[in-house]
DNA sequence: TAGATAAGTAATCATTCGATTACAACACTG
DNA sequence: CAGTGTTGTAATCGAATGATTACTTATCTA
């Protein structure tokens, strides 16, 4: 026994602090992306991580902070991915590889709205500073690794912002009741639509 | 904290309120588009506006209700854009005049920005369905009045969502210093580029 | 096993912010 | 010019929130 006070739960279990810290990350990730930057609470990301909130604060020094972690983690895991699914060898061309790939990446919730949530703060100067960087990362690689002229990696990243959009507005809560977002939906995202649905609802804002 | 002194800068002229709401509006798109939904306090619009904080708070009931009424604004002013340019009689191509509309509207430094955050706000119930809904007028334009096909209003869709995205990250501001930021800008919008260098600076987030 | 180090929390503080209230003055109508 | 509705503000409140402090307790090592 020997548990003690108020609230009930207790783990008693410790953690190494990188597991921890991965562990609010991801947690923080998925807050962000729901809710943005100036929106979200270093509470509810406490909340959701399972840890208190001056954990969370103490972990990274400043909200921002956090939220710059996240970012950076979603770039690294975003181009982790392209580049697997640029080494792999299929009968499928490269572009549509990268395509699905990313459409992987829209079932981790958070990962790709956090990253979108900080592409529309560019006036915020630490927060634009990474979000610019990082989405010249992508285009850079677009172009020299996968060997994309500018316009091919344009489009293809207009069609990402197109996705994110789509999930950003939760489009797909609307897909069994309005015909035109269910069209909207089938035509930008041919593939890759039954991932989004399902998991893809609780959590009301 | 707005202004200044007691009594100072007493302009004691009145104004209608359908003026003043109409002002108070474009202010707080500006605003809204800056720093986004929950990063904008109703103190900084009411500042932008020249008015005080109480008064914008009054008039529109509540700061959602406020974004609500600029997301609405937004979409109007948008949708008669389009119109007109559609009625227009031209030698160019609808689909390239509707383009030349929307890139024009990237001028108004917060409109598409503000209808931007609310695009990626899509959990929250009441701003989340009205930017579906707005999100689907404009799919329905492109379809119905234009005459695009589903794939061609998903392809300008993307189009626009990566121009949002480019103001919104604020790459123009690397145009001068950044190789990269450069290509892709001008790979991204070929014209109507200089409309957003220049008077596109001033104000740090 | 003593003791240090690190993981983690409860309590609390100072600000900020949206909202409310009470009040002031301009402008129109009769 | 009296009276009234409307435009507008100053003052202030209560809740929320990021951050700090001080304190516990698990785990590792000498």
């Amino acid at each position: 026994m020997s548990s003690m006070s108020t609230t009930a739960a207790v783990p008693t279990t410790r953690m190494a602090s990188d597991e921890r810290r991965a562990l609010v990350l991801e947690a923080a990730t998925g807050v962000f992306g729901q809710r943005g930057y100036a929106g979200t609470t270093t509470d509810q990301v406490a909340t959701a991580a399972g840890v208190s909130q001056p954990y969370v604060v103490r972990m990274f020094g400043t909200k921002e902070k956090l939220f710059l972690a996240v970012l950076h983690r979603a770039l690294d895991v975003l181009m982790a991915a392209f580049r697997r699914s640029l080494a792999e060898k299929s009968a499928i061309p490269v572009h549509d590889r990268l395509g699905l790939a990313y459409a992987d990446l829209l079932t981790d919730r958070g990962l790709l709205l956090s990253l979108m949530h900080g592409f529309v703060l560019g006036s915020d100067p630490e927060i634009g500073k990474t979000a610019r960087e990082g989405f010249l990362e992508v285009y850079n690689f677009l172009k020299v690794d996968v060997g994309m002229t500018p316009a091919e990696a344009s489009d293809f990243l207009a069609h990402g912002m197109m996705l994110n959009t789509l999930v950003g507005l939760r489009m797909t809560d609307d897909y069994d009741t309005n015909p035109d977002a269910r069209e909207l939906l089938e035509t930008a995202m041919p593939t890759k639509l039954g991932l989004l649905r399902g998991p893809t609802n609780s959590e009301g804002a």
